[in-house]
DNA sequence: TGTACATCAGTGAACGCGCGTTCACTGATGTAC
DNA sequence: TGTACATCAGTGAACGCGCGTTCACTGATGTAC
C-alpha cells in the first residue's frame, strides 16, 4: 500500500468522482461512506482524512457533478462548431442522456432533492442553474432573458419527467415534444424581433 | 384508547395523509415508521396492522400527496370560471405555491427523486404526469400535443428550479419568466392555428 | 336487554442491521543530517 | 549517497444510534345467545 501524497490526491479524486456518480445515479441520500470508501478501493476509517463529514462531502460531490454534467453537455455540443445550440439541445433531450443520469445532467437528476435541502447545498447548484440560462440566453437573444428561463424551465423539467414516466413511447414523446419547442424557440428568435 | 373500526380507518388516514405531507416536504427517504407513527398519535408496532411494509406505505402515500395536491391546484384555479386555465397557471406558479411543497404539486417535489425509484413506483406518478398534460392540451388546443407537454415541462420544471436558487429575487423571476411564457402560449393557442 | 366470549386495534419490548464517526495503530514516505 | 527519524495515508475494531420489522400482550369492541 503506497501512501505518497501524490497517491492521496488521487484517492481524493476516487472518492469525490464516485460520490459524484452515485448521486446522479441514486441521489444524495444513498451515499453511505462505507460503500463510497469500498467502491474507492479505501476502507471506511480512511474517510475523514479527505473529508470533514459525510455532509462536507456531499456538497463537493455535488459540485463536481454539475461541473462534470455540464462538460459532458458541451462536449456533444461540438463547440466551436455552428449549430452548437440545436446540437445541444438534440444530446440533452436524447434517450442517451434519459438512460445514463450518472453521467448526465446533475440539475435534472436532483432538482427536487436540492430544492429540498439546505441552504448551503442550493448555494451549491444555484449558479450552475443560472450560467445554464446565461449560456440559452445567448442563444436566444441576450434581451429575451424570459424566453431563456422558459426554455431551460421545460428542457430540465422534461428530461426529469422523461426519467419518470413508465412507458418508452410515451417517455420518447416527452424529450421529442420539447426538443421541438425549443428549438422553434430559437428559430422565432433569430427571425423576429 | 378506543379500537373500533371505524377508529381503525380514521387511523389509516391520519397516517396516510401525515405521509403524504411528509414525502412533499423531505422528500420520500425522509418517512421513518416510528416518527410518522408518532406523528399520528400512535406506536411504531401498530404500523403493519395498516400497512404491508415502508414501502408499501410510501408507494400509498405518493398517490395520496398527488391526488391532493390536483385538488389544492384545481382548488386555486376556481373551477367553473373562465379564464380559469389562467388563474390556475398563475397559482401554480406562484410564490405561496413554491413556499408549501408540503401541500402543492407532487409531481414538482418529487420527479427527481421518483425519477430513480423502482417501477412500481413511477408508475404511480405516471398517470398524474398524463392528465396533467391532457388538462392543458384541453385549453391549448387539443391538436398541439406538444405545446401542452412543452408548457407542462415548464411549469414543472420552473416550480422546481424555483425552490433551489437562493436569492428570493431571482427565484421569483423564474415563476414570473414561465408564467408570462406559458400564458403567452395559450394566447398564440387561441389566436392562431 | 344482559351476559359471555371472540375479535382485533393498538402497545411496547426486542431483534438484527447498517449507519456516521472516532481512534489506536501500521508501515511507507520523505526529510534532515 | 546513506542512515535515522518524523510524518501521515490508510486500516480496522469499536462506539452509540436509529432504523424496519416481529411478536406476545392488553383491553375495548362488537357479536351470539
Amino acid at each position: 500500500m503506497g501512501h505518497s501524497q501524490a497517491e492521496k490526491a488521487q484517492s481524493r479524486e476516487r472518492i469525490l468522482s464516485e460520490a459524484a456518480t452515485q448521486i446522479r445515479e441514486a441521489g444524495l441520500e444513498s451515499v453511505s461512506v462505507g460503500k463510497l470508501m469500498k467502491r474507492a478501493n479505501l476502507t471506511h476509517g480512511g474517510f475523514y482524512g479527505h473529508f470533514e463529514s459525510r455532509s462536507d462531502l456531499l456538497a463537493k460531490a455535488l459540485e463536481r457533478a454539475l461541473v462534470d454534467g455540464e462538460a459532458t453537455a458541451r462536449a456533444s455540443a461540438e463547440p466551436g462548431k455552428r449549430r452548437s445550440f440545436a446540437a445541444l439541445v438534440r444530446s440533452y433531450l436524447s434517450r442517451a442522456h434519459r438512460d445514463a443520469p450518472e453521467s448526465g445532467c446533475a440539475i435534472a437528476a436532483l432538482v427536487s432533492d436540492v430544492g429540498r435541502a439546505e441552504h448551503e447545498v442550493r448555494a451549491v447548484m444555484t449558479p450552475h442553474i443560472e450560467s445554464y440560462i446565461e449560456l440559452v440566453a445567448g442563444e436566444l437573444g441576450e434581451r429575451d432573458e424570459s424566453a431563456a428561463i422558459a426554455a431551460v424551465s421545460a428542457m430540465i423539467g422534461a428530461l426529469a419527467l422523461s426519467r419518470v414516466i413508465v412507458d418508452p413511447k410515451r417517455s420518447d414523446r416527452i424529450l421529442q415534444a420539447v426538443r421541438e419547442h425549443v428549438l422553434a424557440m430559437q428559430e422565432d428568435a433569430s427571425a423576429g424581433a
